[in-house]
DNA sequence: GAATCATAAC
DNA sequence: GAATCATAAC
C-alpha cells in the first residue's frame, strides 16, 4: 500500500466544484463535467467525468458490468454528454489546426473515446483523445500503448454485451485483468495509422508520429480543395 | 567493464575527417576541430575537439597537470583556437536571438568554456556554451549540475598552476575525483543566474530557467536602445 | 553520451 | 497520475 494516495483524487474537484475551474473546465451539467487532460497526450485529450459520488468511485469493468445489472438511465446519459463533448472536441482540434474545416470533420476518423483498463486516478473518467498522439506530454512506452491496445477500453464496445463486460468482478479477475494489461505494456509499439513496427524505439515513433500528424491534418485540407 | 564502449569514440569522426560532415563541423584547421553538441544544454553548445592523436586520449585533468611538464605550446595552440571560437559562438546566439548586436556582446557575460570533469566520450572536448542552460535537451540533474558546479572544469582556471592541475594522477586519485564529484551531483540545483535554490525540482527549474533566458537576452536589446 | 526500464515517494 | 533516481545495454 502506498503512503499517501491523495494524487488518486486529483479529479476529484472537478465534479465537486465544476464552477470553480473555468479554466480547465470545458463544459459540465448536473450529471458531468468535461475537462481538459492536465498532461494531454494527444493534441486533443478530454476527459468526461460522471458527477454521481457513486459512479465515479467505480471500476470501469464494474460500471457497465452485465452481471452487475447495468444502470442503462446512466449508460444513456453518459452517452448523451459524449455526443455533446464530440463537437466541442472538434473544435479543439480546429483550434489547433485552422485549416481544417469543423463541419465536414467525421468525430470518428480523429478521435478514440475508451476508459483506461486500469485507471491511476480513482474518480471514473472517459478519455477523449485525438488518435495523433502527438504531444510534448506522451514521454512512455506505457502512455502511448494505452491509447493504442486492449488497455483503452472503447466506450461501445464495453456497453455492448460482449466479453469484456461478462467478466466476474473479484479480485482474482483483477488479478488476472494485471497480468494481461502487464504484457500487452511489453508489446512492441505500432504506429496507430500505418501499423509500422517501432518496436521499443520511442523516439523514432515519436518522430513518425509527427509525419503522420502532418498527414492526416493537411490530408483534410486537400480534400476540402478538390 | 561495458560489453561494447564504441559509443565513447562518437566524436572520433569530427577530428579524423573534419571534412565529411559540414552540417556539424563549425570550423576546423590542421589541430582543432569545432562542432555543435548534437544534444545540446542550452542555446549555443559547441565543442572544440584537439585533433592531436595523442592528446584526444588524454584525460582533462592530465593534459594540462603541471606534475605531467605540461605541453605549453599545445596550450597556446587551444587558446587561440578558442579565441576564434568566441565570434563563432556569438554568432550562433545572434542567429537564435537576433535582436541581440553581435558587436556589443561580451563573450565571458554569455559563455563558460571547461572540461566536464568525468567525461563520458573519450576523446578530449571542451565545451563553449551559453550560460542559459535553456534547451530540450536538457533532461536532468546531472546534465544541469555538469554545466554548474565544480564537475565544469574552467578552461582557464585548469591552465593556471593551480590546485585543480596539482593532483596527482593515479588511479587512486581517479577514484577520488570520482567520489567528489558524485558529492557534487548530489547537491541540490540553483539557479545560474540569481542563485534561487530548486533543491530537487527539475520541472521548477526548467521554468524558471526561460524566465532568466528571457531576461538576458532582452535585457540586452533594452541596454542597445538607450 | 542517450534511452529504456524499474522503483520509490508524492 | 508525474517525477526523481538508479541501472543495463548500446
Ligand atoms: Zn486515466
Ligand atoms: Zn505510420
Ligand atoms: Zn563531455
Ligand atoms: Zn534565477
Amino acid at each position: 500500500m502506498k503512503s499517501n494516495n491523495s494524487f488518486r483524487s486529483a479529479l476529484n474537484c472537478y465534479i465537486k466544484h465544476p464552477e470553480k475551474y473555468p479554466n480547465d473546465v470545458l463544459y459540465y451539467d448536473s450529471d458531468f463535467t468535461v475537462v481538459y487532460d492536465k498532461y494531454p497526450k494527444a493534441q486533443v485529450h478530454l476527459l468526461v467525468l460522471p458527477r454521481d459520488l457513486i459512479k465515479t468511485t467505480q471500476s470501469p469493468f464494474l460500471v457497465f458490468n452485465y452481471k452487475n445489472d447495468p444502470d442503462k438511465v446512466f449508460q444513456n446519459q453518459l452517452l448523451l454528454c459524449i455526443e455533446k463533448t464530440k463537437p466541442i472536441a472538434i473544435q479543439q482540434l480546429v483550434i489547433k489546426f485552422p485549416f481544417l474545416i469543423q463541419q465536414s470533420l467525421n468525430f470518428d476518423e480523429y478521435f478514440k473515446v475508451g476508459f483506461h483498463a486500469i485507471p491511476s486516478l480513482s474518480n471514473l473518467h472517459v478519455h477523449v483523445i485525438s488518435k495523433d498522439n502527438l504531444s510534448e506530454r506522451l514521454k512512455t512506452k506505457k502512455h502511448y500503448i494505452s491509447f493504442n491496445s486492449p488497455f483503452l477500453l472503447n466506450l461501445y464496445d464495453l456497453i455492448k454485451n460482449n466479453a469484456l463486460n461478462q467478466r466476474d468482478i473479484n479480485s482474482d479477475e483483477f488479478f488476472n485483468i494485471a497480468k494481461e494489461m502487464k504484457k500487452i505494456m511489453a508489446q512492441d509499439m505500432k504506429c496507430w495509422k500505418c501499423g509500422l513496427n517501432f518496436r521499443n524505439d520511442f523516439k523514432k515513433l515519436k518522430d513518425h508520429l509527427v509525419i503522420e500528424a502532418n498527414a492526416i491534418y493537411k490530408e483534410d485540407r486537400e480534400k476540402i480543395k478538390s
